[in-house]
RNA sequence: GUGGGUAUAGCUCAGCUGGUAGAGCGCCGCCUUGUGGUGGCGGAUGUCGCGGGUUCGAGUCCCGUUACUCACCCCA
């Protein structure tokens, strides 16, 4: 048989990158704990009529289909989600008896979308999301925690002695503010000009305007003021005297004004020199179901592979057609920020194994000493394995350096026939004597770490 | 779904207008008779993506096919 060959979109990495992806998704974890966030899981599948409700995508969607099949009977469609927001709407309503609102839950898990693969697009890929759901109505104040809960994460995320990731930009907008700036203006079809002015990303701004004025009936200065708002850009609240200053004024356009400038002030204070957070009024986030917040999230220096977390809130994203249940959520795509830098090998584990000592093998006979070390060790936590042979010291060593492991420990024996124990530190040579039941490895080696193989040929 | 590019050793790639395959890195062994990394010497490895065609002869030319990849659409 030959050699299979990858399957594009379905990324697997390799054990050392693996390391890196376990401890972002251990970080997101416990800062969304941390937050009071309730974890929980749903099935890989939902009913299509569940996954179809989001329109566009669902050409996206992979049907599952048993291959037994008979093709007579009318197959109940289900198909793997492309998201984690529609299961998680669709549990809201399946549980909402059992739910206590508003209800805060964070989850992780792989999602699928039948896409063309890119550099950091993917058909199987790993999303985190954050949600609060309330019953009826949903204060403004959980569109900023949920702001915050994120800026948080992903400032441990980028911090260089927790991951390390590059910096993050988070830009927020609200759907109020532009389209009370629309019809302030007095244009009526809003959801087209959003539309294209979400296009200033891609096109450039005349282009911009002359589909304002030829597709959504606006005039050349209608158009020229739709552009000058998307230009504005702040770290904190000074957008809205901007705003102003542009002379339209509309019921909708204060309320977004006013709800922007709460989440810019009471996030700002979690921005740090990796995390930035900035007001963008040129984020729209296409159609979609998004009512008031939007957020995007560029990777510093990965700009050009789009947004990296996004959601917002919307007023209505489950419904049972007595009680409604808004809700405000963003969602990290994990892979995408992370298959790009592992794959670059900007990014690895710092080691391909979990263990922090390889035990030595004198021989077979021995193995029971040997193995007697590594329970010793185990007992206080720390991970190791034994030589699989009793090869040459030298090729010992080599096992354990090609795996990252940085310790080898030397099980000998005395004149009297005492054992002796002696620990090697690969990385610099240093061998010292060693107790089984008191050495342990400093804090830095006792778990794999990250490291970023292009700048760390500085030591040894 | 639309359009372009690529496919040769484990990896990155070379192979000029057709004459039955090469480099670097990696891997294995020895120098080094039980403590790796550097250095020296030696060694192994390919259905040249798959199928067909042209030809005395195809990695090379032609057709088809599959996979990968980049851009568009859309999005994490």
């Amino acid at each position: 048989m030959s050699k299979p060959t990858p399957l594009s979109g379905f990324p697997e990495l390799l054990p050392a990158q693996r390391v890196v992806e376990q401890l972002v998704v251990d970080t997101l974890r416990r800062t969304f704990e941390l937050h009071g966030f309730a974890g929980i899981e749903t099935r890989a599948v939902e009913p299509m009529d569940q996954l179809l409700r989001k329109g566009d995508t669902s050409k996206e969607v992979y049907v599952l289909r048993r291959l037994q099949a008979d093709d007579a009977g009318s197959d109940a469609g289900i198909g793997l989600h492309f998201d984690l927001t529609v299961p998680f709407a669709r549990y809201v309503l399946e549980n909402a008896g059992k739910l206590e609102f508003p209800f805060r839950r964070y989850q992780i898990q792989k999602v699928w979308r039948g896409e063309r693969p890119q550099d950091g697009r993917y058909r199987e890929f790993t999303q985190a999301d954050i949600d609060v759901i309330g019953r009826d109505t949903l204060p403004f104040h959980h569109d900023v925690e949920v702001t915050k809960v994120m800026l948080d994460a992903l400032r441990r995320l980028a911090h260089p002695d927790v991951i390390g990731l590059p910096g993050f930009r988070l830009q927020v907008n609200n759907r109020k503010l532009i389209q009370g700036f629309y019809l302030g203006l007095g244009l009526s079809d809003v959801d087209e000009v959003m539309r294209l002015v979400d296009k200033l990303d891609k096109l450039p701004a005349e282009k911009v305007a002359e589909l304002l004025v030829a597709e959504a009936g606006a005039t050349p200065a209608q158009a020229e003021a739709c552009l000058r708002l998307a230009t504005i850009r702040t770290d904190d609240d000074s957008f809205v005297d901007q705003v102003r200053a542009l002379g339209v004024s509309h019921e909708l356009l204060d309320e977004g004004l006013e709800e922007l400038a709460t989440l810019v002030r009471g996030a700002a204070p979690l921005a740090d020199e990796h995390v930035r957070i900035t007001a963008d009024l040129s984020i729209a986030r296409g159609l979609d179901y998004y009512t008031g917040t939007v957020f995007e999230t560029r990777l510093d220096g990965y700009e050009s592979m789009g947004s990296i977390c996004s959601g917002g809130r919307y007023d209505a994203l489950a419904s049972d057609g007595r009680t409604t249940y808004p809700g405000v959520g963003i969602s990290l795509g994990v892979s995408r920020v992370l298959v790009p830098l592992l794959s670059r090998g900007v990014l690895t584990g710092s080691r391909s194994v979990p263990s922090v000592v390889l035990v030595a093998l004198t021989d077979e006979a021995s193995r029971p000493a040997s193995d007697a070390v590594a329970d010793a060790l185990r007992a206080r936590g720390i991970a190791c394995e034994v030589a699989p042979t009793a090869a040459k010291f030298g090729k010992q060593i080599k096992h354990a350096d090609r795996r990252g492991i940085p310790f080898v420990w030397f099980v000998g024996t005395d004149e009297q026939g005492a054992p002796t124990h002696q620990v090697k530190d690969i990385r610099d040579g240093n061998q010292v004597d060693a107790d089984p039941a008191a050495w342990t490895p400093s804090t830095d080696d006792l778990r794999p770490q990250v490291v970023s193989p292009t700048t760390e040929e500085t030591s040894s």
